[in-house]
DNA sequence: GATGAATGAGTGTTCATTCAT
DNA sequence: CATGAATGAACACTCATTCAT
């Protein structure tokens, strides 16, 4: 018998992403889809069980790259700031080199189908962050507010100034993504 | 008076709304929104160029609505630091008192259909809290950053933390509303 | 706006007989049957819910046109046989001038698709002659045994001698007819 | 000692018949059947040139059981009544042991693949049945008309009694199998 | 202005069959 | 012999839009 071929399914799942980022989420139809990757609309569907599980697969794919690269050169001992910097950094270094990738996340998380997804389990890849975060708390270098509000000042800021729309206007470099940690930093630091 | 039309684009606008937060805007096709209407698929081409069009008017009207609500109360004369707070009070009240408005345009913004908007106008409406913020650089009461930036912290932490999933998480209490301005105010003061 | 097109719906019909009765019931795509019918395949679902809808309503019409056709000349005075021959006759009539309708039937009673149809409403059309054979027994002129039994050997025999393999076989001349009815009545008469 | 394709040919024989019982004959899929066989699609088209040989020997097959089980204690020299009683019993208690056989034969009857079959050379099994019909008439026991008119009161009528919508309103106990032989019998009977 | 009928093109998915191992 | 991967064509059905009234 012939074998899985995982330059298939690798070329499904980059497909997918760069069908979406073309011509969005709504549009993309598994037939284009399966165009674009050099192959037939059935295939899909050895891989995948239907639409829905391709494009929740490719979201959760997605997502464990994006807390990879968030972790890059994550060293506990270094001082509560720095280890934030590294993580602020890296998040803006993983969207300017995948944009592609994070594009398509943003859309996804917009679409009824990430109701479907199972949030807990892809949360587990950033626990490292969220632990971070309460050491700050305990050693009150941070406010002692909660989780969510803490993320929304110093994570989702930097979705938000990625934003193709926002970096459009704003100039994302060295010294705008250091002053956006500042204003990130002065909010939460206590 | 109304004239008839303008009850049944009313009804069009009203039930495009409720669709996309009932089935999600994928799912939300022409015939289905005429449905919820109580029109003719036919009716909706009357007074709309076609699906595009209809979808944008929407936006743009929720848009205008919201700027109204941000504007409520809005004087000048106050001191800087509540001018931004009755902003951010209004925020949070109009997604609580119009949450499928607000889902309508999230739903939106992150569809392909947004690229085809004429955002420039639609900022038009916002202009005020621009001035207020570039008053505030003027007399040295916030920091002297892009207005991007500033807004990444004092006004897109409105929705975040409006955000369906993040709000189940976090209660959206007057508390805690308070002490989301009092971390993006001191993420922007001088 | 356009008034719903009998004649559209008559082809729809006729195309969906014709169709069966060519390549049987598994091939009848409903893309098939609306190219037989000279319509988009679109136009089906205006009159028909859906596929099963058109093939129940199908059968359902046909069981009504083979009522009838049975009823004609129904003599309530006659002598009991006579009833029943004139039954008889008509059905292979019906068969001899409407094949395809019949086979249809006979298809269609035999797919899944019969386990959802009304049978209870259907044989409401059938009733006289279920009342024919009551009066039978009762008057003694019968064996007093069930329905189904008695129909198996007056009713059903009909279609069996029609069934098109037999029928090649066994010549359907008026002489050929009139032995089975004999053979039938010698069944069930006392 | 069987070999080991026999039995796959056996999984497969099995599968088929159990999963047109199942989901019907139009839902069955060759993919469908070698899941339920516990075998490759491909594996089937090692076995069967197609789907249609292979619906066609399983219907072949069951047939030629169906006429081993009809012969069952076949006595040439028995009285001319007790042969027959025994091919009607033997028809019922077929049926009512191999429910699954028998209605994968009735659905196949009415399926377009039924016109393919060898009717010929199915028929020969049941030769012994004509020639008793045969000596019947020589001897002047039962009416001298056409094998598809006796066939047709004194055979079919057990397909017509066991048939899953007749039999459920007509209980299919000794009596009523004997009723029925009787009837039949009156109608061929000289 | 307002409608439901009508449609070709598209949807997601499964089909019978073949291929490479 | 036996397999699961692979596929183009077909499936039932819905789409955004236009037509005739």
């Amino acid at each position: 018998m012939r074998s899985k071929d995982e330059l298939k399914q690798e070329a499904i799942f980059k497909a997918t992403i760069k069908l979406v980022n073309k011509i969005g989420f709504v549009s993309s139809s598994v037939a284009k889809i399966a165009k674009e990757a050099n192959v037939s609309p059935a295939t899909i569907y050895i891989y995948y069980k239907n639409k829905e599980d391709l494009l929740i697969t490719t979201y959760a794919e997605i997502k464990k790259k994006m807390s990879v690269a968030l972790l890059k050169n994550f060293d506990d001992s270094k001082p509560f700031r720095d280890i934030l910097f590294v993580f602020w950094k890296n998040g803006f270094e993983f969207v300017a080199k995948n944009r592609e990738l994070y594009m398509y996340a943003e859309q996804f998380a917009n679409s009824p189908y990430s109701e479907n997804v199972d949030h807990k389990e892809l949360e587990k890849h950033f626990e490292p962050m969220i632990k971070v975060l309460q050491n700050g708390i305990e050693q009150k270098v941070i406010k002692d507010v909660s989780f969510e509000i803490l993320a929304t000042f110093i994570f989702y800021p930097i979705m938000i100034m990625s934003n193709s729309k926002i970096s459009k206007a704003l100039e994302l470099n060295e010294k705008n993504i250091e002053t956006g940690f500042q204003l990130g930093w002065d909010a939460i630091k206590l």
